[in-house]
RNA sequence: GUCCCCUUCGUCUAGCCCGGUCCAGGACACCAGGUUUUCAUCCUGGCGACAGGGGUUCGAAUCCCCUAGGGGACGCCA
């Protein structure tokens, strides 16, 4: 893990940190690089200023280099000429050098001839990248250069620099880039779901993002998505990466959150919830007051959590989805509530319903289905005139986990009570 | 403008290198059913693509060329 910050107005403590935590978020750790060490050190261009002194002396020493407008600029070699730019608008200098070579893991051969010296040192006394990251590159002994498309053109910079070193230059692997899901070009910084920290701050489950990820401009060859990442290791080749770029898709990516939530288990999907809905204060905002629990509401807050961990599809969606279970002072949602009512008859039914419930002696799924089974037998009412309504009644919406369960954790008393002021209202 | 890369369903992709088994397979999304009828789960089905044009060939998504489109680079940013 090399930091590369060699430009001063950009590089703050902060963004290493997100940069470092949003890596670890994601599983991947480094065994050389900040925080860790190595033989190759330091790994913060920052502290490298000797090793680029010393590369530029050598660039000096072997006429490669001259000064102009007080930078330090990269001679290329072969015939001048002066042409108008069209690009910047003005006559410059060109040079026919003989085209790099670059034998590209993904692309494959791929030729391109540097056109004009381009900068080493910039007028302050700093490297700047192309050089900066060519020096470590061969200082650090790295053997593979794995990067985005956006630095295939900058590869012959970079490989005009490695003969002038006279040394052999790393592999190279350019991959697609990402493309914003909408909008031309491709996804930047500043762009919506651009940012891990985003997922890490949306509490997505780190090993979706990944797998995610991993799915754009690779695949197993065969229909599997889902995947472990020691799976996906084994499996993978730099060859087998797509050239082609990937527009990003969050709906997707939504999908395979909700499959790593459903699939993890039970206690790590109740401890991401608690540290969202109590540690975060989301259930707080609502109005909860969850510094009045004690052991019982902690038990309950698990017992709801495993109701509704294979339902709902983000922690994101958990306050809402949630809610109702810890106060008596949920809403009725209206647009829920008026789906749901114009059918039938709600009013008959939840009577019938609420008497049901009334003379139950267990509140377990089962008995619980068998009563509305029964209820409907009777009536001729098909169960979900009873389901939609009571729903409705004890939760103010129209969705949420598995009916009988619902009713089982809220608990003989939640439901009753909330059943007999419902009926009051309607 | 110059140079580089890319082009299969709306999106991510399999197939392409080693032409026939592909009237192109999977997944997300969407739509319709189903789970002896709760729902945002799950299951089944549907919709839906080889960018266009020329070659080569008995035969092309697969090989070649052109055009178009997309992306990238051309910073004393990285």
């Amino acid at each position: 893990m090399r930091i590369e910050d060699t430009d001063r107005e950009r590089n703050t403590d902060e963004a290493l940190k997100v940069i470092l935590e949003g890596m670890r978020w994601l599983g991947m750790d480094w065994d050389e690089g900040p925080e860790v060490g190595g033989p190759c050190g330091p790994y913060f261009q920052s502290q490298r200023s000797a090793i680029y002194q010393e590369h530029l002396d050598r660039l000096k020493a072997a006429d490669r280099v001259y000064e102009k407008d007080g930078a330090m600029y990269f001679r290329l070699e072969g015939e001048r000429y002066t042409a108008y730019d069209n690009y910047r608008k003005c006559d410059v200098e060109k040079v026919k050098a003989a085209p790099q070579v670059i034998d590209d893991q993904i692309r494959g051969r791929v030729e391109r001839a540097e056109e004009q010296d381009f900068v080493l040192f910039r007028r302050n006394g700093e490297p700047v990248f192309h050089f900066v990251n060519v020096v470590d590159d061969l200082t650090m002994g790295i053997t593979h250069v794995i990067r985005g498309e956006d630095h295939l053109s900058n590869t012959s910079k970079h490989c005009e620099l490695f003969k002038a070193f006279g040394v052999k230059p790393p592999v190279f692997a350019h991959i697609p880039l990402i493309l914003k899901s909408n909008g031309p070009g491709k996804m930047s910084k500043r762009d919506e779901g651009s940012l891990v920290e985003e997922y890490q701050r949306r509490r997505f489950v780190p090993e979706a993002v990944r797998n995610y990820l991993c799915l754009l401009g690779w695949s197993p060859k065969d229909d599997r998505e889902k995947m472990e990442i020691d799976e996906i290791i084994r499996l993978f080749d730099l060859p087998a990466i797509n050239s082609n770029n990937a527009r990003f898709d969050e709906k997707k990516l939504s999908f395979l959150n909700a499959a790593y939530l459903r699939d993890m288990p039970a206690e790590r999907f109740v401890k991401a919830a608690w540290d969202s809905l109590v540690g975060e204060r989301a259930l707080t905002e609502k109005g909860i007051d969850v510094d009045a629990w004690g052991d019982e509401e902690r038990r309950y807050f698990e017992e709801v959590m495993n109701l509704c961990q294979e339902k709902v599809r983000s922690i994101e969606d958990l306050p809402d989805f949630v809610a109702y279970f810890f106060t008596e002072d949920y809403r009725i949602d209206e647009k829920a509530s008026t789906k749901v009512l114009k059918k039938g008859e709600p009013k008959a039914r939840l009577t019938e319903m609420r008497r049901a419930l009334e003379g139950l002696d267990s509140f377990d799924e089962e008995p619980l289905e068998a009563t509305v089974t029964a209820l409907s037998g009777r009536s001729g009412a098909s169960t979900g005139e009873y389901i939609h309504p009571t729903r409705l009644a004890l939760s103010g919406i129209n969705v949420g986990p598995s009916f009988y369960g619902l009713m089982r954790v809220l608990g003989r008393e939640r439901v009753l009570s909330r059943l007999d002021r419902f009926l009051e209202r309607l």
